[in-house]
DNA sequence: CTCGAATATTTCGTATTCGAAGTTCGATAT
DNA sequence: ATATCGAACTTCGAATACGAAATATTCGAG
């Protein structure tokens, strides 16, 4: 099942850094960008599984996600979109389908008629809810080998990161 | 264009994590993924524009990046599959539109004839070369704002977590 | 040697996605 | 007031992806 064993994950991630290196990437970049989707890919995995077992799909996923993480705050179709990285006629199918299961709903915007509000039912937060624990299960376990105080200092890290993600486009 | 700017990024991530801790994630654990997945997701954006340039989507540079990662090693269509996260179904068409385009070659495998051996072509080294120099331009953006031992460090984390991916499964 | 199971790829029907119009409504200028 | 432009959502056709069945080859058991 898991690729040669042969190489350690270890020297498997520096022979690519490597060739990303060679190709014109720059070294303390590559070892970074590399990791952090070495990581994404493998999460990425386990998720399909998991969500299977809700019938959830990551699409669906990212709604709920983005739906829970805007509280009580309704969403528009586009922001859901923008959101969810996909386009927004995507959405409207998408989000027919999650508002035919009951876990969204859709109401007019009283103050804009153009607009649509989306927001998560009952069932949505529910769901939501039990992705997010089975999901902990699997990220908790990627986690394993950092210390607590590694942790931390990764998360302060990234954050550092995340800080100047929207300057980059000006 | 960029979203609601009250909140500071940091403070918009500290909110999402608290909303995976209240649905029943770990603290530690949370900050983390989350963390990292709000890069990607950038990141994802920006490579979806520079690739454009390029006449390539996401699905034709995981391929590309496979093989080139590879080395002089050819890979099935199968194993592309899987290194892509699609169907071996879904690989078959890419692989008959990226070898039109003359980005990479099918042989047949002489001592396993159920087998095809993918490589690339001389233009499909050009075309990684070149997407590569122009994702770093990004990638070397996004983490300006580390100085380099804070990137090592960052590395250093992250390979920690890789080494252990492979193991969660059993 | 032959039969059956397993592997690798492709084909095919269905579902999802995208980009480009189409439609409706709101905002601004004249 | 109305005309025009822009914003938001949906519809529609083409492209892409998935899963199941079909095809071809290898491997192992009897």
């Amino acid at each position: 099942m898991a690729a040669k064993r042969r190489r350690s994950a270890q020297q498997e991630h520096a022979a690519d850094v490597a060739t990303y290196v060679a190709a014109g990437g720059e070294e303390s970049v590559q070892r970074v960008i590399t990791a952090v989707y070495a990581v994404t890919k493998k999460l990425d995995q386990w998720y399909v599984r998991q969500f299977a077992d809700l019938d959830l799909t990551q699409g669906e996923w990212s709604v709920l996600a983005a739906l829970a993480r805007a509280g009580d705050t309704c969403l528009t179709p586009s922001q859901l979109a923008d959101l969810s990285n996909v386009a927004p006629s995507s959405m409207t199918h998408r989000l027919d389908k999650m508002s035919g299961r009951g876990l969204v709903q859709r109401r007019p915007d009283e103050s804009n008629r153009t607009r649509t509000l989306v927001s998560l039912t009952t069932d949505g937060w529910a769901l939501f809810s039990e992705a997010v624990r089975e999901s902990n299960v699997v990220e908790s376990d990627t986690l394993r080998g950092l210390s607590t105080p590694e942790r931390h200092e990764l998360a302060r890290l990234l954050e550092i990161v995340i800080e100047g993600l929207d300057d980059v486009d000006a």
